[in-house]
DNA sequence: TTAACATCCGAAAACGTTTTCGATTTTTAT
DNA sequence: ATAAAAATCGAAAACGTTTTCGGATGTTAA
């Protein structure tokens, strides 16, 4: 019933602890002889290193942070899956904190996760982000550092995104393409990167395309869920008359706009175009089908945890490491609220 | 830029390592005066315990593990939103692993975590799991273990669960009260207890209320999504053209057939109503609307956290700990795919 | 034979904390 | 005044591992 140790195989086999140690860890100053004898009584008595006395000695952990706005979100969930999975397969486990898109939550668990001496960090911001001074401290503390997603320009470490603006120049394109006139933006709150970049790839679109950029025809959806597209739709209803297409910041805004257009017999994509955002899987399944950005949540979580592990390698050899920023590829998807 | 250490603030007061930790600790053999000297120098130099050491020596990580099939899934993403912010709350951290239905997968995972010495483990179980001894091993260790949604009745331990039998029954009862003569099942895998209780909470009710049950209408959604609720009522269509109602497994196969049925021009609830499971958010934003079973995922994690804390405090003193089993309440949402 | 060298092993320090227990000092009671 | 009791402190062991470094043994070359 005792936990078993290095000691125990020691004195098990007449040896020193120090041989059993380098034995198991196949150093080359141990016979082959002594072992084969040691992992044999290793595996005899279920021996398995106390991890809280090699995490001491090593100073490291082996498990990594992972911050979030929220878990229950189809884009985030996603992007966890890729990272746990390839954490998983790596050694490594993975601490997931939700900061439910709030500043000081979001560096309360910077400290949480410092304090439990995690080799890594992976970040998507909080919206409410402005101040990045807990995001500096980790830099200072020379904890390998990858923001994802939602990123601040202002802090110098890896970046795994997407061009949201060149994502939503896309998206916008493809309503003129289909004929659209007179586009509406339901965007996003006002500081957010993601938000501003994706309302500047609407805006250069419709230059770009000779349609004049109304500010009348842009609407806020603050939280960017579905009752915010359902609000700014019945919003947009009662103000204009004339618009034939919507791009809205993401699928949920979408979905929530084009119920209210079924409830009032508005004809999806006859009378009015809607494009989301993201390519929730969701967006498949409503009526009519929604066309989209697909947005790779599972490839960018793969990729952040790689380039957190490719950091941390490279500190634990002391060697420099150069952050690097990856841009993802997003593409439309053309489906049945289009034409 | 060095760490700084319980010795180097003792080193710095001129007293010993002993006298600051126990300041530290608010030992009462120590004067409230080097008391305040201690924490003020503490504060100072932003002294942060090496919590690697703290592990060590007092055997506990205040880290507890959680496996459950799939992150990307709205109830268990819901569990797990309620477990962190519980567990957070409370001063631990929560390590995720997901075992993608694979039995074997889930056992590797199980000795992971008790290689990482967590205090505690939260599962749910693979759908494939039916051996149970690497469940059995955590309990040998006696590491506090609480199941959730999907449970063994093989193993002593907590468990928090809804009555999924009695909740099918209430689906399929209300589907009954609204007029349905004909009802088929969209069921799910055979082995998992949660496919085979709501099939018999199913059949119970029919039989309950005069209803003469046909295994021809029961159709099997083995891997319980979209695709399996779309072809599952393409096939339904072929089958029967009688049939006025349906109790799927849960809303994700209920809106694929709604898919169809709005694709082919089949009136719901009109000419069939339907009745989901799980109120999962989207249920609401369909047309129509899905009517369904809540199941609060939420207030699941929370309580399966809680338990889970009781049970860890009681192994801390050594008490004995008694399991609980604690079955929450589910309830009849109704909107409009019924009548 | 001795010197040089490779091979194999173990003592001991270190990681930073917690906690026991005895020692010392101060206070209180007589 | 002295004895007893209370208050305060610190030495040292312990948690279990990793790693450095020197010592012992055995082998080869001169």
């Amino acid at each position: 019933m005792k936990e078993v140790t290095l000691k125990q195989i020691a004195e098990n086999l007449g040896i020193s602890i120090t041989t059993v140690s380098k034995a198991l860890k196949n150093y080359p100053d141990v016979s082959k002889k002594t072992k084969a004898l040691v992992k044999q009584e290793a595996k005899k008595l279920h021996y398995k290193p106390n991890v809280f006395a090699v995490n001491l000695r090593t100073k490291q952990s082996k498990t990594v942070g992972l911050i979030i706005p929220e878990v229950v979100h189809h884009f985030f969930s996603s992007v966890v899956n890729g990272i746990i999975e390839q954490a998983e397969k790596k050694g490594y486990l993975v601490i997931i904190l939700q900061s439910n898109e709030s500043f000081k939550l979001e560096k309360k668990q910077i400290d949480l996760l410092i304090s439990k001496r995690v080799d890594g960090i992976m970040i998507s911001l909080a919206s409410t982000t402005t101040d990045i001074s807990h995001l500096q401290e980790v830099k200072d503390l020379e904890i390998p550092l990858v923001m994802f997603d939602k990123i601040s320009k202002l802090i110098d470490c890896s970046k795994i995104i997407i061009d949201d603006r060149q994502a939503a120049y896309m998206a916008t394109k493809h309503l003129i393409d289909s004929g659209c006139k007179r586009i509406a933006h339901f965007r996003g709150a006002l500081l957010p990167q993601n938000s501003i970049d994706r309302f500047l790839g609407y805006k250069k679109a419709l230059e770009d395309h000779g349609l004049t950029y109304d500010s009348s025809l842009v609407y806020i959806c603050e939280r960017v869920d579905y009752e915010d597209g359902i609000a700014a739709a019945k919003q947009l209803l009662q103000d204009h008359d004339d618009v034939d297409g919507i791009f809205t910041i993401t699928d949920l805004v979408a979905i929530g706009a084009i119920h209210v257009f079924n409830e009032r017999g508005i004809k999806v994509p006859d009378d009015i175009s809607i494009m989301g955002f993201s390519n929730w899987f969701v967006s498949q399944a409503i009526t009519p089908s929604l066309s989209t950005i697909d947005q790779p949540g599972y490839e960018m979580g793969k990729k952040t945890f790689k380039t957190l592990l490719k950091e941390m390698k490279a500190k634990k050899k002391g060697e420099p490491f150069d952050p690097i920023t990856r841009i993802l590829d997003t593409a439309v998807i053309k489906r049945n609220s289009t034409k």
